[in-house]
DNA sequence: TATGAATGAGGTTTCATTCAT
DNA sequence: GATGAATGAAACCTCATTCAT
């Protein structure tokens, strides 16, 4: 066959991103990746050029998958700005709820390969973030003189929760106050008073 | 020489905080170290106990300063909520700006040292930004149901640029997008229609 | 190679043996030991956990062997008490002979597998010896108040002349004065004279 | 004063003496000695050339002081081969449990200074006791075909309780227990049944 | 003379990667 | 294709010794 088993390519990834959101990225030895996924230690060579590239394949086949999800759900129809950022929001919360450890991962990228996974995939969900704002702003909607940072800033938000927060809230509170923050910011209006 | 030389120790830091910053903690040498802080290699164990603590001091050191800074800042006189929030966020971004490697350092901090580094000095900045928002709800100028979210997704906007972002903002337009999101989020009021 | 290879095992004891042997532990670098086994540095590590564990295991397989070769004979058959002196004797001169650096070895042995070591099959030994010293009090043939002690002088006597000797005697001039002190002494009897 | 201080010089040796009966001699820090000692590093270095002479000087003091000693006590007067045995053999006895440290120290003399430490005192001892049973050989009242053989022997006797016995006997009991077994071995004889 | 900060050679050990089976 | 024994570069850290004060 010349595709390799998949089902053992997709055990050794299991195991490897088990292993680096739990210890960092040179705390873990292939050996115990070998080990989690029951497999030789030379049998991760045929599945990936090395270690560096184990790790990658991680966060690309996370990021890629999340994309590709958000995109089917995006172009299914046209969407006003705002439920556009909603329904990225809300994607990037389960993403990382579903994958607790991927911001986890993301800490200890090797510095040579951040930038090629960034450019590879992750620009492109900065980027459907940015779009969604432009398209506010044209529309009115919105008001956002840098679209470009206001892109970075969203997953940004959630990664603090997610590395930093002491209790992880609900799903629901998470995408309601980072909409909020988005969307409304803090200052209380005056139709908010009495 | 009988006394432990404080300047020596703070050239050792440089030295370490430049190559810390270059590239990830385990692919700094402690020979490079010493050679870049022109000392010998058995000195930096007089002066740290270990690679992971010479890194901790690093961030330590940095966070240590910051908020140090910040308490005096803010002890002088009693601000507007507002007010406050602008003065941690104009902290923040100067902090970063001066220390563009702080948060490309605190990427590869090792898994136990994170906690208590955090635990430290970083809570009290997390403290700083709960109390400000929390004092500004009680006085009716802001609204936010979750100060505690919110002082988390602060530092994490201002991380995902320094890290992400591939032309660095200028200094006032970093402090005024932050404090832009943070009071007013993105949607058009009506009062700032014609 | 799929299993550890034993005779692997072995050149790298036989390498390690004959360094121990010419110069003290810590003067004993792994980097010599895998140079002389014609093998690489890491090698060691797959045989042996460390350096003090590859040392321990000099000591343990060198008097293991001796024991197992002393049971062996001495289960054969019965024997008087001073036959059974002399056998062991004889197995402990030709071990020494065998192994010149054996109790050079011991010299270095790190305090705390002395005592293990001891325990595990030293003590073996040195039971032998006492057992046999008992045997001949029981059956009249010996006088010993302190056949325990007794049972700690002979292999100290050995010791003695292998570490510090000049010359090393024949073994059967070693064999006979041991033996000579141990069942007579130096006193001449009456019926030594004329 | 041309002579250093002679107290201090003490100070450091029982310190050494203390922690190199305490493990082995690699394991003992120069540091550690001058802390227990009370003196600067440095300070080792004006009464000692090297850790290899401090540690030599232990050796040699112990030695050169029981040597003179025994001179002493041998010169004093003219004794029998078999009284000055039993004054050399108590002096040993007494020596080693004043100084129970001195033959796990002797374990750890690095090769290169044994043998010089050897023929400066040590051979002094040996040749005592060659000599006191050459004289009982020659007046008749001893045996022994190879008094240099014997000679080593004793000191190794010794040696292996003090290193190896679970329980130290007391002083008494070693005493008699070797000489018993120096002048008559184990053998019962015809005299010694009823 | 006394000190202890500074030094750096050298030791042990780890682990990604290779390759014979 | 799968395995795991073998490899060796490279890292951290220790500690005897020096020397400026």
């Amino acid at each position: 066959m010349q595709t390799l088993d998949e089902a053992k390519r997709r055990k050794i990834q299991d195991a490897a991103e088990h292993l680096f959101a739990t210890r960092p990225y040179h705390e873990v030895r292939l050996e115990d990746v070998a080990a989690q996924a029951g497999v030789g230690k030379g049998t991760l060579y045929t599945y990936f050029d090395n270690k560096q590239c184990l790790f990658a394949s991680l966060l690309n086949d996370g990021i890629t998958r999340l994309v590709e999800t958000l995109q089917r759900q995006l172009n299914q129809a046209e969407h006003e700005p705002t439920r556009t950022l909603r329904i990225i929001v809300t994607a990037l919360v389960d993403h990382a709820l579903q994958h607790p450890q991927l911001f986890e991962l993301m800490r200890f990228v090797p510095a040579p390969s951040r930038t090629s996974v960034r450019s590879a995939r992750l620009q492109q969900l900065y980027d459907m973030l940015e779009q969604a704002i432009r398209r506010g702003v044209a529309d009115g909607s919105l008001r956002d003189p840098h679209p470009e940072l206001t892109a970075l800033f969203i997953p940004g938000m959630l990664r603090s929760v997610m590395l930093f927060s002491k209790t992880l809230p609900s799903r629901k509170l998470l995408i309601e106050h980072l909409m909020r923050l988005i969307t409304s910011g803090l200052l209380a209006r005056e139709t908010d008073r009495p």
